[in-house]
DNA sequence: CTTTGTAATAGTGGATACACTCATACAGAA
DNA sequence: TTCTGTATGAGTGTATCCACTATTACAAAG
């Protein structure tokens, strides 16, 4: 289930929220395009108060930026953005690795074989479906961190880098030259030590970063709309 | 000005957010109290729906739990969960002071060092804003780093914790005995040594951990309201 | 042809109204 | 007395309405 939401929707905003964001993450809406509360509402056959309730949260999760009566808009990341998401991401994936390495035994070793071979499966099949797996592979170690919280800021960051991730993914690369990387990863938890670990899956996650860039400086995207920070927490 | 809100509230939301926030950190709100919207409504003489939708982003910060149907309560941490925290600023933190390695120059050290100086200040006058001042300390550093996303990640992690930090400075722990270990961090940066910066930087932040946690536990607070993630980003 | 002022329109933020849910208190039955 | 069902009230979620803002198109002046 990777880093989809699980449940039913118990509320109408709710509801919203997951519809938005979904269309978010699959591309449907892109980066710049202004998301009108009365159309949503329509579709969803509901009022644009629960759509605009959305909206906040999407826009504290930093998917949509909302400028004070101007309105809301899928907020695309700049380049530089995108590497930020992805330093944040190599040391709090770094420390659950770490954290998760007591955790790893016989079985969880298997496990993660498991993911690792669905993720080459899903990748030799030209499947669009990698980037699933592969978020699926590391929702795996982070969970077996047992933090939520660090679970919950790890999920939203690779739902922020998502919809470049799937341009990327669909146009160019082949995951799996991706693949091979995750080796080491497991390679790594194997051997049991949880600083080295925690070195490798940093490594890891930043090395992608740059490959995401270059492409998306290429096509010239990515320089959409800048995403901003909440208001709240500026310093 | 450390973790607060810049600016003036533009919209009636924005400003009961802040209004909100302020009675959170400052503890007027203590956790487990149900917030009704109406009631806050009537003091700062709007609506209710602007409250709702502060609620919200309260909500995703963790600050505060909404319950469908069931209103909305000031979310306490649990040791657990405040230990979790500190973990992850820990790492952010660490990552933070090692990007803004290249840009402490000659006059950043002594901004630094004032900034040090102000702590030693509040916290001999065993002054309440100690602990504005400890926050004002980070952020320098970590406003160095030219992060924004991450900043505002450890900006918010400081203000999940500050209603607790409160209480403890409040009723027992006198910060001068905090501040000497500044020092320590101020002079990993004096080395230049990025690598060595951000380990200390780590230790730091986890320093203060066991000891909240310990005066939490003896004051059998702390087991409030357990807080939830954002129902968005679960695996 | 460009610039500036103005009108029309779409869209936003907020208030109010209404329907529904949950919790509490109380009355009656066991 | 204890349990269960019901009624009542407080509070929540959503829809609708209104006032205001921003944007666009267009016209008049330079």
């Amino acid at each position: 289930m990777s880093f989809a939401s699980k449940g039913m929707a118990a509320t109408a905003q709710d509801e919203a929220y997951r519809a938005i964001l979904q269309d978010i993450r699959s591309g449907r809406y892109q980066p710049g395009e202004r998301l009108i509360p009365e159309t949503i509402a329509r579709e969803l056959a509901m009022s644009r108060m629960p759509v605009r309730e959305a909206f906040q949260r999407l826009a504290n999760e930093g998917l949509v930026l909302i400028r004070p009566n101007r309105g809301c808009v899928v907020s695309g990341l700049t380049i530089d953005e995108i590497y930020e998401l992805f330093e944040i991401r190599s040391v709090l994936e770094g420390l659950a690795v770490r954290l998760a390495m007591p955790r790893f035994d016989a079985a969880a070793l298997a496990e993660l074989d498991d993911h690792v071979a669905r993720m080459h499966r899903a990748g030799a099949a030209g499947g669009a479906d990698w980037l699933t797996k592969h978020q699926e592979f590391h929702a795996y170690i982070c969970g077996l961190s047992r933090r939520p919280k660090l679970i919950a800021q790890i999920a939203a960051l690779h739902i922020a880098v998502e919809p470049s991730m799937r341009v990327w993914l669909h146009h160019v690369a082949q995951p799996a030259h991706a693949t091979e990387r995750q080796d080491e990863v497991v390679e790594a938890i194997r051997t049991g030590d949880a600083e080295h670990a925690e070195a490798v899956m940093r490594d890891h996650v930043l090395r992608t970063a740059p490959r995401l860039a270059e492409f998306l400086r290429k096509r010239g995207q990515a320089a959409g709309v800048p995403s901003t920070l909440p208001a709240s927490t500026q310093i």
